[in-house]
DNA sequence: GTTCTGACA
DNA sequence: TGTCAGGA
């Protein structure tokens, strides 16, 4: 139902709510935006205001980061990014909560995956900080 | 009082 | 990431 995804990604709360509901800091709500991995509307006086959506992309990405992934490998599990809509009118990417629900085993296939590609290649930037590396790295 | 951007002892 | 400045 359309009218349901109009509800989800309507802009309702300032960042000091969200920073309750998700247990993250302004500081990095505002670095996940810098890079790109939420996109929060702003009101006529720039203040930020986050939808549903925003807050469980948020969830999800805190979730992530304390399993070790960092910004970079977030992007890659996480969608992209909403394709900027030019006919400006409704925001129409209705599956997009369903799509990027991808299961801890395959998180962990594409993981390992980049790990066993090894990421030592210029350009190449390592997915994993810290715990999670051990699970894979050799022994 | 709250949020924003930029910057770094 | 935390935290402070200086403004909206």
């Amino acid at each position: 139902m359309a009218g349901d995804e109009i509800r989800r990604n309507m802009a309702l709360f300032p960042i000091g709510i969200v920073m309750k509901l998700t247990d993250l800091t302004a500081r990095q709500i505002r670095y996940y935006e810098q890079h790109e991995l939420i996109q929060p509307a702003r009101t006529a006086g720039n203040q930020r205001l986050f939808s549903f959506n925003d807050v469980e992309r948020l969830l999800e990405i805190k979730a992530l980061i304390e399993k070790g992934v960092n910004i970079a490998g977030i992007k890659q599990v996480m969608n992209p990014v909403g394709e900027s809509a030019d006919d400006g009118t409704i925001i129409n990417e209705l599956s997009e909560v369903k799509r990027r629900e991808l299961s801890e085993s395959q998180l962990h296939r594409m993981l390992k995956q980049q790990i066993m590609s090894g990421n030592k290649r210029p350009g190449q930037v390592s997915l994993i900080q810290g715990e999670l590396s051990r699970f894979y790295k050799n022994k």
